[in-house]
DNA sequence: GCGTCCAGGTCTACC
DNA sequence: GGTAGACCTGGACGC
């Protein structure tokens, strides 16, 4: 199928607006150009699709494993347009940081679309295994989950479900996933969710107050400030820095000649952004990863 | 080989 | 409200 997307969106700069392209069950094929992973259906049913820039750039076309039926082949549709921000309007992004000159790179490069999992539920499990550790510790739990407790699909893993890791103990996620005192956040976690007493899925759609919108993630034991903020940013609202040690090292490195500078001195630069500062933040700190040496 | 530090932090107890 | 200390893991580094 083809899926028009928004003008001026960039599907392999989307991709690649974070980490969470590198993390299972997402995969990026470089030499087919194109993004893979096993996706889940409300039905259970679980197809492989793969996803690329169409020719002319005005759309993506999908491909799936498996024949799909009409209501199924429409709900792949919401999933990729929530994976891919499709529905998200930039254009009132785009108007303010066109006011700003050193910004005008914004809109130009079509950036502004961070991906995300086709669950809030899946993005919150990720977010809390970025916490204080490197990023090889991210993937190797990550991973780690996909394999251990996500539905099987030819040779690939879809990503398990709230169920699945709400189903497993403490000391299995400690021993066998390596996520170490993240355990019982994870298990919390998916336990709420499983149960129905944490409705994490709404918080897409949810018209709330950021405040308030906030005050709810973080209820989730394990994500603190840096956590919530970055779910923050894949629910749509950027009013928060979502500071972590990467994001405060490069900051000090592109302002500071690699000083080290307090929160404080960051928040400052970015206030006058209001609800889109956290975007431009996040922005300015990858703007280097789109030069000249991107491959796509 | 061993000890220490730290990485895309957070929670709790205590003041 | 602010802060010290504890907490898993695994790679890098110094000795």
């Amino acid at each position: 199928m083809m899926i028009p997307t928004p003008s001026r969106f960039h599907f392999w700069r989307t991709v690649y607006s974070h980490g969470w392209c590198a993390l299972e069950p997402f995969r990026v094929n470089r030499d087919a150009r194109t993004l893979e992973r096993v996706c889940t259906l409300s039905d259970g049913s679980n197809t492989l699709v793969t996803i690329r820039a169409s020719r002319n750039d005005s759309g993506i076309d999908v491909a799936s494993l498996t024949r799909l039926s009409r209501r199924q082949a429409k709900e792949i549709e919401t999933q990729m347009r929530a994976m891919l921000r499709l529905d998200e309007d930039l254009a009132p992004f785009y108007r303010h940081v066109s006011r700003y000159a050193r910004y005008r790179w914004i809109p130009r490069l079509g950036v502004g679309r961070l991906l995300r999992a086709p669950t809030v539920f899946e993005d919150v499990v990720k977010m809390l295994c970025t916490t204080n550790c490197s990023w090889d510790l991210t993937t190797s739990m990550v991973t780690n989950l996909t394999n251990m407790l996500g539905e099987p699909l030819d040779g690939r893993r879809a990503f398990p479900t709230p169920e699945a890791i709400a189903g497993v103990s403490e000391s299995f996620l400690r021993k066998h996933i390596r996520a170490g005192y993240r355990s019982p956040y994870l298990l919390e976690f998916a336990r709420r969710v499983a149960s129905g007493s944490l409705t994490v899925e709404a918080w897409r759609t949810a018209d709330l107050p950021t405040d308030e919108l906030y005050a709810q993630v973080r209820s989730v034991k394990g994500a603190g400030e840096y956590a919530a903020g970055n779910i923050l940013r894949l629910l749509g609202r950027y009013d928060y820095l979502a500071l972590d040690s990467w994001v405060r090292g490069k900051y000090s490195e592109l302002y500071h000649g690699g000083r080290r500078v307090s929160d404080t001195t960051i928040a400052r630069r970015y206030r006058e952004h209001g609800r889109w500062q956290g975007l431009i933040l996040w922005l300015e700190m990858t703007r280097d990863w789109f030069s000249e040496k991107f491959p796509f």
